[in-house]
DNA sequence: GTAATGTCTTTTATCGTGAAAAAACATTTT
DNA sequence: AAAATGTTTTTTCACGATAAAAGACATTAC
C-alpha cells in the first residue's frame, strides 16, 4: 500500500455537503481552489459521484440527481492524515501514563504497533522534535524527555515573553488595519459564548486558539508566530486530557480574555500588560496543576 | 547503496591519531565511549587495522606497529554525514544567488542533484523548516522564503530577547556554579585570541558560538536553548559567505566578548544590561549589512 | 565476579519503487 | 482570447528491502 487516498476521500466529504446547497457545481479550477486540492482529485470526486448517482456529469454541467445519504460519506477514519493518525496514537502512549522520562522511542515498534512505514514514524517524529519532548541521539534510538513540570514552565515562560510582545505590539496597530475587526468578531463570540457558557463550555478551546493566534501574529515574527504550534499542541492534548473544572475554568478564560480585549481596545499599553499578564498567569497555573508532582523528572 | 558507512570511516581516521600517542589500544568498550561509536564499529576499525599492518590484534593485545602514513586515513568527503552533505549542497544553491524568495523547492529535483534518496531529502527539508527559511504547502512543494532582511530582523528580534534573559539569569547563579569556570576559560581563550588576532581572526566564530551557548545554557530552558541552533546555523554561512572586514568585525566582537565577561563577573545586572545590548547591537548590525537591500521581500 | 571478547539480534539510515495527487500541456468550448 | 475540459508528465507520499551500526546475549579471560 504505497499512499492513501485520504485527501480525495476527505475532499469527496466536504464536497458531498456542496451539493445540499446547489442545483449544480460550479467549474474544476473552482471546486479545487474550494475544496483546496488540485483538478486531478476534483476530477475523482466528479467521477464517483456521477458513477453513485449523484450527479450527470457532461464536461461543463454538472447537475445534482439528488441529496446526498449518510451512506454515500466516506467514513471519517479513512480521511485522516497518516501524520495525523501517527501522532494520536503517540500522544495516547505518551499521556497513558508509563512514558516516563528517559525512556526509549523505538521506530520500527511505534511503526509495526500504529500500522504503517518506518519512513512516515521517523518523518513524524523529526518535525515533533521541535515541540521539544523527545530527543535524538545520533545514529541512535530517541529518548522521551516527558511531559513532565520542567517542560510545563519552559513552555509558559517562552509564551508569555512572547504573548507579552505581541499584545504591545497588537494594541500599537493602527487603527485601520483589519485585526481590528478580526478583534471584534472575538468579541461577540466570546460574548455569545460567555451567555451559553453552561453548554457550550467545550467550544472555549477552539476560541481560544483563535484569539490567542490573532494576537501572536501581530508580532510579524515567524518565530512567535511559529511558536503557537507547540502552545497550541499541548494545549490541545490538555484539554482532552483534564476535564477537571473545564466547564469553571472556561468561564473564568473567558471573562479574562474580554477584560483582555478590552484593554487592547483602549491601546493603553499599561492596561494591555496588566490584563495579558493576568490571563496568562491563571493559564500557567491551570497547567501546571494538570501534572502531577511527582512524575519523575528528565535524566541527563 | 542503502547506507554508507561514514561514522566507521570518521571513526576510523579519529582513531589512527590516537596511534601517534599510545604503543597500545584500550579495551574495546573504551575504544567505544572514546570515539562515541559501538563497539560493533570499534570491531571493524581494529579488524581494518590489523589487516593494514597498523596494529596486531589478539584478543586483549592490540599492538600497534607503526605511526600512521597519511594514505591510511579515508578521504575526509568520505566521512560526512548524508544529512551534512545535503545541508551544504542546499545552502551553496541558497546563498550563490538566484534562489529568490517565493521559489519553489523540488524534493526531486533536490535529491537527483545532490545524488541522493528522496527520503533523506525530505527528512532533511522537514528539520531544515525550523530556521523559519523554508515552508511546505500541504500535500505539495515546500516554498523558499528567502534570507531576506526581514527574517535577519525577526530572528535578532528573538535573539535578543533570548540573550538578554539568559545573560540576566547567568549573572544570578550561585558562586559554586560550574559555570564561573567555563566563563574563566573562555575568557582566557578570549584574551589569547585577543593578542594574537591578527593571524588567528577565523577562529572567533568558533569561540563565538561556545561563548553565546554558554550563556543560553543558564535560562535552564529547553526553547532557548534550542533557538541558538537557528542563530549558529545562520552566522556560520553567515561567515563563510561575509568575508568583509572579517578581521577588523572580529576584533570588535573579541573586545565586546570581553567586556561582556566582566560585566557577567561583576553580577551587576544593570552593567550586564548594558554590555550585553551593545555586543548584540553590533552582531545584528553586522548581519544586516551583509544582507543587500534589494533583495527581493517574501510574497504572500 | 567483574570486565573483557565473541557471536547473534535488533534497529537505524537509506534506497528504489509504485500509487496518489499535483502540475503542466493540449484541446475544446463559450 | 479567456476559461473550461481532456490528457500526459511530474512530484509527493509511503512502503518494503537491505547494509551499517547499535545493542543484547553468551562465553572467556583476568
Amino acid at each position: 500500500m504505497s499512499k492513501s487516498n485520504n485527501v480525495y476521500k476527505d475532499a469527496y466529504n466536504r464536497c458531498l455537503r456542496l451539493l445540499d446547497e446547489t442545483r449544480s457545481l460550479p467549474s474544476e479550477p473552482e471546486l479545487g481552489t474550494l475544496l483546496g486540492v488540485s483538478r486531478t482529485t476534483v476530477r475523482s470526486i466528479l467521477a464517483r459521484m456521477e458513477e453513485t448517482g449523484l450527479i450527470t456529469w457532461n464536461k461543463r454541467a454538472k447537475t445534482v440527481l439528488r441529496e446526498p445519504r449518510p451512506d454515500d460519506f466516506f467514513p471519517e477514519e479513512e480521511t485522516d492524515t497518516l501524520a495525523e493518525i501517527i501522532e494520536r496514537s503517540f500522544m495516547r502512549r505518551l499521556l497513558a501514563g508509563g512514558a516516563e522520562a528517559g525512556m526509549q522511542i523505538n521506530e520500527l515498534e511505534l511503526a509495526r504497533e500504529i500500522g504503517v512505514g518506518t519512513t512516515s514514524v521517523r518523518e513524524f517524529l523529526i518535525r515533533f522534535s521541535r515541540f521539544g519532548l523527545i530527543e535524538k541521539r545520533r545514529n541512535s534510538h530517541w529518548v522521551l524527555k516527558g511531559f513532565t513540570r520542567a517542560f510545563a514552565l519552559e513552555l509558559t515562560e517562552i509564551r508569555e515573553m512572547f504573548e507579552l510582545r505581541s499584545a504591545a505590539a497588537f494594541a500599537a496597530l493602527p487603527q485601520d488595519s483589519t485585526v481590528w475587526v478580526d478583534l471584534d468578531r472575538l468579541e461577540d463570540e466570546h460574548r455569545l459564548l460567555a451567555r451559553e457558557i453552561a453548554t457550550r463550555f467545550n467550544e472555549f478551546s477552539e476560541l481560544d486558539e483563535r484569539f490567542h493566534r490573532l494576537i501572536h501574529r501581530a508580532s510579524r515574527n515567524r518565530f512567535i508566530v511559529d511558536f503557537y504550534d507547540v502552545i497550541a499542541m499541548i494545549f490541545h492534548y490538555h484539554y482532552q486530557w483534564n476535564k477537571a473544572q473545564e466547564r469553571e475554568r472556561n468561564e473564568v478564560a473567558v471573562g479574562e480574555h474580554l477584560a483582555y480585549i478590552e484593554a487592547l481596545k483602549s491601546r493603553d499599553l499599561g492596561k494591555v500588560d496588566a490584563a495579558c499578564r493576568k490571563h496568562l498567569k491563571s493559564a500557567r497555573h491551570t497547567l501546571l496543576t494538570s501534572i502531577p508532582e511527582n512524575r519523575p523528572l528528565q535524566k541527563s
